[in-house]
Order: structure tokens, then C-alpha cells, then sequence
DNA sequence: TGTACATCAGTGAACGCGCGTTCACTGATGTAC
DNA sequence: TGTACATCAGTGAACGCGCGTTCACTGATGTAC
């Protein structure tokens, strides 16, 4: 079994990323040390400089996989209807949410708490968020009767989503948990209500 | 014009909090240095220790006003409706969340980043909410046919409410200031269609 | 009311801790011939 | 295929910066007589 320095190199990269993830989702990514990614990695604290120059460097790397995670997703939507007074559109998209947030809740807290400190973060953050809103823009123009101005109405809507499942994914205790498909269906039938006034 | 010693140690202490008000609201609570406080206040440094041990205790000290104001706001209950499916509830709810947002913006600000950081702070904020919830609870007993069990709606609620607050009067530019009137006239519509399934 | 001493709020330079970052060293892989 | 040297990933002790915190000092208020 013999290994190339590339190889050792890109295992290495790939052990402080996955540890990163970890560390981040256990005790948040402010209160997370370089040593406390590299001892979870196994490594040596100077280790983590041939491959990174600096813990943001690291979280822009992990975004980088993120925000190419997000753009599939979108793009793997499969048939559903881009109409917001369907209510299994307001499902699908709810679920689909909810999916991706708990499959990135390390990069999600990380660059929330990244966000308070860090303009540009914050930057990052803000793309993300109207990415999302572009998308869920199309499905509001069928909606007749909106209870407000639609980026207004889209403001509340990745509001509560996002609000939400930080509550009940991140701080959410592990005795209180709740069920992804109470989430998704309460989640669905609360907007579903509030953009088409009890269809 | 002569002042006793505690009258100037009051001045002092007044003068800091302000300061570290006007700070956090500038540049949050995490990127705030201790020095920051005291050159905004016009003393220095080693004045701090002689009124707080810590930026933490100045929170603290913060907060406990804070708490205060909330508790008499509650009090200050003029003559609303404890019924949500009344529109005119909800809003004069609304309206008193928005207001008390905005006449606190400093320390909500510094409570939500210190809570990402520290645990003491983390149990605060929740304090602050739960106390929030117990409130609106009773709103919502008279509701038939919530959008799901009261606990799922009063966290949807104040997820809700204290996220778009965030967005907008925290994180919002001031040329795309958000009304007051539209904020609250918007979030009651959207709030009282997803709770009372647009009576 | 006046004088001598004590106490205290405030000052800002200096200290020191924590942690990010560097760097001389090791051992293994790659290259030249 | 074998030998000698070069290069590189990884190591961990040491360095140094930033910032919280201390402390000797100042000038003014308080107290004793």
C-alpha cells in the first residue's frame, strides 16, 4: 500500500475539512481553534498551513462545495410546479429546504456565526439567501392575492424557514427532537395558509 | 457646579453603557474591543474595571434593563383582545414587538451574537423568548384549526417575527428602509391568514 | 472655618495570556544518472 | 535495478501579535479634629 505525496497531501486536506465539520457542528465555528481541527484530524497544528492559510480560508473552501451542493439541487428539480397556490408545490420546495439544511448544518452555522464577524461572509450569506429568493420569486407570480408586496412575502418566507429549522436542526436538543416530516408538513401548511389566504 | 464622588462613578457608568450601545449597534458585539467602549465614552481604559469585570458583565448589565422594559411593556397592556383570531390582536401584538426591536436594537444585536458564543448568554435569549411564547399562548387557545400543534405554531411565530425584525432593522440598508406601518401592517396579514386559515 | 490626612474615581503605560503562525527538522517519496 | 541527492508533506516547539487586565500614580472629594 503505497500512497504519492499527492495523494497524502489531498487525504490530509480532505481529513481537516471533515474534522472542520465536525468541530463546527459540535461547538460552533467562533468558538473553534486551528488546533482543535487539526487534533481532531489527527494532525499536527502545523500541518493545517500547507493547505489552508487561515480558518476563513478553510469555510470558503467548505462554501465552495456548499453553494455547488445548492445549484444542483435546484437544478435536480424534478416535476414539480413552479406555482405557489399548489399546495404540494409549497411542499416540495418546503421539504427540499429542509433536506439541504440538514445536510449542511456545519457549513450553515459556520457561516451564520462567520456572518456576524466578517463583511465578507456577510456578503456571502446575503448571496445565498437571494439566490433562494430568486428562485421562489417565479413561484409567487401565479399567487393572486399575496399578503403583501412579494419581497416582502419573500423576506418572511426564507425568514421562517431559515429561523425555523436553526431553532430545530442547530439549538434544537436531541430529547425534544422533531420529526423531518412534522417539520415539513406544520412548515407547509403555516405558508401555504399565509400566501394563499385558506384556499 | 461641584459633584459628589458617586455622582461622577454614575456618570462614569452611564456614559459607558451608552457608549457600548452606540458600539454594538455600530459593529456588534463580537467585533467590539473593550477600548472601543472607553475612547466612545471619552475615558480610559482601566476606567472600565471600576464599574463592570468584563464585557460580558456589561451585558449583563444591559440585559437586566432590558428585561426590565420587556416586563413592563407586557404590563403596559392597555385594552387588547387576548384572541388571535381578532385581526386588531394580532396587530397591536406585532406592533409592540416591532417597536420594542427597534427601541433595543443594541442589545438584541450584542444577546443574539453573544449567545453563538457563549453558553450563559444562550440560555438568556431563550429565557427571553420563552417569556415571549408564554405570552402568546394564551392568544391562541381560543383559535380553531391552528396550522399545527401550538408549540410548532408559537416557535413558527416568534422565529418568524424576530427574523424578519433582524433583516430589516438590523442587516437592512438605510436606503431600502422598510416603513414601520408597512412592516407591521405586512407581518400582521401574513401572520393572521397562516393562523386563522383566512377567515 | 481651617488644616492634615484618607479615600476614591480616573489615567494610561506596562504586563502577560491565548492563540495564530512560523520554521528548523524528520522521514519518506521523487528524480537523475 | 541501484545509488545519491532533491523535494515535499508533516511535525511540534517557539515566536510574537493583539488585546484584556493590572497597577502605580494623580488630582479631587471626603473626613477628623
Amino acid at each position: 500500500m503505497t500512497t504519492t505525496r499527492k495523494e497524502r497531501a489531498a487525504e490530509t486536506e480532505a481529513a481537516l475539512k471533515e474534522a472542520a465539520r465536525r468541530v463546527f457542528s459540535r461547538q460552533g465555528y467562533l468558538n473553534t481553534k486551528i488546533t482543535d481541527i487539526t487534533a481532531e484530524a489527527g494532525r499536527a497544528a502545523g500541518s493545517f498551513y500547507n493547505h489552508f492559510a487561515s480558518k476563513e480560508e478553510l469555510l470558503e473552501a467548505l462554501l465552495t462545495d456548499l453553494f455547488a451542493a445548492a445549484d444542483q439541487e435546484v437544478d435536480a428539480d424534478p416535476r414539480h410546479t413552479a406555482d405557489f397556490t399548489d399546495r404540494d408545490s409549497v411542499r416540495w420546495h418546503v421539504a427540499a429546504f429542509w433536506q439541504f439544511y440538514r445536510a449542511h448544518l456545519p457549513e450553515l452555522v459556520a457561516l451564520r456565526q462567520a456572518a456576524m464577524v466578517d463583511e465578507r461572509f456577510r456578503r456571502r450569506l446575503r448571496d445565498l439567501v437571494t439566490a433562494d429568493r430568486a428562485h421562489l420569486a417565479d413561484h409567487l407570480a401565479p399567487v393572486r392575492h399575496l399578503p403583501g408586496p412579494p419581497h416582502l412575502v419573500l423576506s418572511a418566507m426564507s425568514g421562517l424557514l431559515d429561523q425555523f429549522a436553526w431553532t430545530w436542526l442547530v439549538e434544537g436538543d436531541t430529547e425534544h427532537a422533531l420529526d423531518d416530516d412534522e417539520a415539513v408538513e406544520f412548515l407547509t401548511e403555516f405558508l401555504h395558509r399565509a400566501l394563499t389566504r385558506g384556499g
